[in-house]
DNA sequence: ATGGTCGATCGTCGA
């Protein structure tokens, strides 16, 4: 079971490449955060055309995440706990394929250390604390793709001096990205690419449209795949689609996948 | 250096 998770920066701007990508690359499962559309604006027949069944939760202009899925899908649930009063479309969540539970995640930016929406920020690592501890006493796997909006360590940062106590690595963040491993999950590309072994600087996901910052290569890698115990003892491989970044028109995040046995 | 480049939407926000 491949899975696959990618922030496209709008699905209606994006969806030629979206469908290249997905031919070349033939995922079980896709999961999309930014798709910056209304449920109803969402572009399902192409995809469905594919052979996928789509999941959305849509939100006019701003964030937006979906689930395309080859395999049957179940136990859909649109929303993360923890705050009634969040209406944002940022949390996704089915059973795929019966044995496998995945998420589409796409955890607030933040927008500045300090401001309303960074500690926005915090409190949605919390919940996702809370919730998590939950699902990972189900018996499927579990699978959250995403982008957290974190670069977990100074390897995930290509200028680790210039980023120092900036949005995306602050303390406070990292530690709401390590309370989750702490329940337990394996992040999928480090369990094969250990910071010490690894080219740290091939495993950016994300580079600003800005200053040249893919030909430039400066990079962060703040899309992640989190695998439960039980899709850990499944991971069979795992990578990033970077070429999808160097392509016309592209978004500025690339794809991040893993392969599961069975 | 407080810029720069995108997308949604159409002046400006969010990233």
């Amino acid at each position: 079971m491949k899975i696959a998770s990618w922030n496209i920066n709008s699905v209606r701007a994006r969806l030629d490449n979206l469908i290249a990508w997905m031919q070349e690359t033939d995922p079980d499962v896709v999961l999309l955060q930014e798709t910056k559309c209304l449920a109803e604006q969402f572009p399902r027949e192409p995809l469905e055309n594919l052979g996928y069944t789509v999941v959305v939760k849509g939100q006019k202009s701003y964030n937006g995440v979906a689930i395309l899925s080859k395999l049957t899908v179940e136990d859909v649930r649109t929303s993360l706990p923890g705050d009634e009063n969040d209406v944002e479309a940022r949390y996704l969540e089915a059973v795929v394929g019966g044995n496998t539970r995945v998420a589409s995640l796409y955890v607030p930016n933040g927008q500045e250390v300090g401001a309303e929406k960074y500690f926005y920020k915090l409190r949605f690592f919390e919940r996702l604390s809370a919730h998590f501890k939950d699902v990972l006493s189900y018996k499927e796997s579990f699978v959250v793709g995403g982008d957290y909006n974190v670069a977990p360590t100074d390897y995930d940062v290509y200028d680790p001096i210039l980023f120092k106590n900036r949005l995306s690595v602050t303390p406070q963040e990292r530690a709401g990205f390590h309370s989750l491993l702490n329940l337990g999950f394996q992040d999928a590309i480090r369990v094969l690419y250990p910071e010490d072994k690894a080219d740290n600087t091939a495993l950016y996901t994300w580079w600003d449209y800005r200053q040249a910052g893919f030909s430039k290569n400066h990079g962060l890698r703040i899309d992640h795949l989190l695998l439960s115990p039980q899709a850990g003892g499944r991971l069979f491989e795992a990578g990033i689609d970077r070429f999808v970044r160097a392509q016309v028109k592209p978004s500025d995040h690339a794809p991040v996948w893993c392969v599961l046995k069975q």
